[in-house]
DNA sequence: TGTTGGCACTCAGGTGAGCCGAGTGCTAAT
DNA sequence: ATTAGCACTCGGCTCACCTGAGTGCCAACA
């Protein structure tokens, strides 16, 4: 079921006006502001159509047209065009990443306080993907008795660390010789193939009792572990109520609720990710739509969502949360320049 | 000007029957509830009286009459009893507090967030004021070549770290050169006594070439005046939109939009310390009421915080920012257990 | 077959009148 | 100092009404 070229453009139309006014769209001002040359009528056979298609609908009977989901699904995908920044909006982002940081959490996170800023709608960003990279180098630095350091080094230019609990009675010199075997056995081995065996066969030759060993293996292991999760950083929450599509403050609480739970908004955006992968369509950019989203209260939002790269396959997301009335190619364009600069700070950064 | 008793009876009873009702409270109702041994139209008297005062406004003419910020003022001053909480409540506090986690960033978190649910109110968390506490390590741990990550250790068993550039061709041997000169010269030192030139002097007698040893020693200090950096942490800011007080939509963006700057929030926070310290009056905790907080959008909250206790002078906040219409006698008693707490466990881990 | 003008119908939203009731201030009596 | 009584206020609710933008459908036309 193809559409015809008009019916495209009253599409088209449709979803344009609604985005910029916020009100249904009616077939008289739909002819008053683009120039269709056929009478409100035909337009009117032709919303009929579209709406019997699942594109359109009616708030209510006697008012005029809205984008279904699936209207703006069909506008993203084949209708639009994406915009170019202007020449000052690109300084403008470019003026706020480059060169502002040495860290890649850090420019991560300014990168999408720039997004935010530039949409003006919920900015998101997740931490790397580390289960690829591999380890560089691990100490374990005493910091008083029963309690150390474990510093982690990934390719990538990613360090973590993390205070773990060791034996009271462990010395300094022991806690080298154990740093040093991990070390020269586990570098070069990517996370997602260290587990709690390969740490312990890695210690084996030290001559440390094992009753201490064993603990402080196992802490080493869970800093590794824990080096690898994902983490979610949200920002502009508060923007969100500004926007009429909010106004409810049912809505507007029912997706701030959401939101504030990291974890279940980070699994899902990880999962929006996956299935791009599996599903190969692996476009620079990744959009869901209203409903396509499978949280609760975010029924009236849009993710979009693009990648950003660390090399040797490391890689995280940036993106924006946003009223599904939104200007897409406007977004879409801003957050596509905001990874292009984000991707050439982090590889300066390796 | 003192209130004579009954005055103040009813004044507790209107604040309490807001509190519990958010209607404004005429004569008639207050007898019903609470038995005043008087009639409603002495009653309205005393009520004529105490608007006179600035306890007591009306919202128009024909209703009754509401707390003003002076009315709650008095009434946290000198009207409510502190409650008790139930065995219970402390039971389902300690549990989520103790025994949790191994540091102190998380534990102190991981207390507001149990203030949070508690109270249904936004928590917030300060880090704790390291100015005044001491260098125990401070370690340069070469990466790759051209970076390097500080550790720094301190008193009161924090942690703190931070990649910094350095010059390229500075060996691994060179920067354990520095590294051992300056935590020897540093050691046991106040933040806030390090400054550049202590830095400098600390590394005067290695042999490194002085115009490398500049930028390692500078990225050194960077490091460590970053560490005693405040910073605020902000949990719940959502559970705002379901109480009435907020329900106006213009008041909750306010509301939000100044809480999303949590530096502004950090620096307020601070402020109300300091001045608490400087007044003497160091109560176990401070309140700040509606208009007394100079924050845009924070008129019809309330800002109660509880300073916490790291040992070695160095300390930090939590507290709640919930509505001006709240059960203040529960949330202190909730606020206070959980700080008590609170400096338990964080006694135990130093 | 696609397009058009015309017409009856629908319905959300705004306006204004009117009523209700909780609450007040004031006054005169106790 | 307290009380009973009374006139007055005013926000909020309901109801009826009107308006206007928009629709669907039909008959006529190219």
């Amino acid at each position: 079921m193809e559409l015809d070229d008009r019916k495209k453009r009253v599409l088209q139309a449709i979803v344009d006006d609604y985005v910029a006014t916020n009100e249904p769209v009616g077939s008289k001002s739909l002819i008053e502001r683009h120039n269709f040359q056929v009478s409100s009528a035909t337009l009117r056979n032709d919303m009929a159509e579209l709406e019997r298609l699942g594109f359109i609908e009616k708030p209510h009977t006697s008012a005029g047209r809205i984008p279904s989901d699936r209207g703006y699904r069909e506008y993203v995908d084949s209708l639009m065009k994406i915009d170019t920044l202007s020449q000052k909006e690109q300084q403008e982002i470019e003026s706020r990443i480059a060169g502002t940081v040495d860290e890649a959490t850090e420019l991560i996170k300014n990168a999408a306080h720039t997004l935010s800023e530039a949409t003006g709608f919920i900015s998101l960003s997740m931490s790397p993907r580390l289960r690829k990279s591999f380890l560089k180098q691990i100490k374990l630095l005493m910091i008083e008795p029963g309690k150390a350091l474990v510093v982690l080094v990934l390719s990538a230019g990613v360090v973590k660390d993390k205070i773990v609990r060791i034996p009271n009675f462990i010395t300094d010199e022991q806690m080298m010789q154990i740093s040093g075997a991990i070390e020269k056995n586990l570098t070069g081995k990517p996370l997602d193939e260290i587990t709690l065996v390969t740490v312990e066969t890695a210690a084996k030759d030290t001559e440390i009792p094992s009753a201490l060993l064993r603990q402080v293996l196992y802490e080493a292991y869970t800093a590794i572990k824990q080096a690898d999760q994902l983490s979610i950083y949200l920002e502009g929450e508060h923007k969100m109520l500004a926007f009429p599509d909010f106004s409810s403050m049912g809505r507007a609480r029912d997706l701030l609720g959401t939101l504030s739970d990291s974890g279940m908004v980070a699994g899902y955006v990880n999962e929006m990710e996956n299935q791009a992968a599996v599903s190969g369509k692996k476009d620079s950019y990744m959009i869901r739509i209203g409903q396509e989203i499978a949280l609760e209260g975010l029924d009236d939002c849009s993710f979009i969502t693009a990648t950003y790269d660390m090399g040797d396959t490391v890689f995280g997301n940036i993106g924006v949360i946003g009223p599904k009335r939104m200007d897409y190619s406007s977004v879409i364009s801003k957050m596509d320049f905001v990874k292009k600069k984000l991707n050439e700070e982090l590889k300066k950064l390796t």
